[in-house]
DNA sequence: AGTATATTTCGTCAGGCTGC
DNA sequence: GCAGCCTGACGAAATATACT
């Protein structure tokens, strides 16, 4: 159930950036080798990074998320006034057509 | 100016869906 | 099952607009 799938068109807004958004935990180096021992407080940390980790890339999902939603509304505006610019050409269309068929009759 | 109200943007959560 | 992605819903903050 997704929005059309087209290209990004790179238009990046210019906004301030908000609240001092956690980035990342740089070089999150997903903890110990296989075998190595994890203390209680090893194993919080990893928890937190995993969350911290999910946090971010689900902040990504939804900036692009967003993005696809915009350009998807986008478009369908483009579509409302292609179709309203027909739909008026056709109306003339038809008053020019019912103009001559009216002549004729007469 | 300032401020009240409306609109836009963004991050988070919850829940559905899919591939493994 | 479940890990990971996607997206609707929601609230908070930023930004725009209308008004005095």
């Amino acid at each position: 159930s997704s929005y059309f799938s087209s290209a990004a068109t790179g238009d990046m807004p210019t906004y301030q950036i908000r609240a001092p958004t956690t980035a990342l935990p740089q070089g999150v180096v997903m903890a110990a080798s296989p075998g190595s021992l994890h203390s209680p407080q090893q194993l919080a940390e990893e928890a937190t990074c995993r969350g911290e980790l999910r946090l971010m890339k689900n902040r990504e999902a939804a900036q692009e998320c967003h993005r696809k939603k915009k350009e998807y509304v986008k478009c369908l505006e483009n579509r409302v006034a292609v179709l309203e610019n027909q739909n008026k050409t056709l109306i003339e269309e038809l008053k020019a057509l019912k103009d001559l068929y009216c002549h004729k009759a007469q």
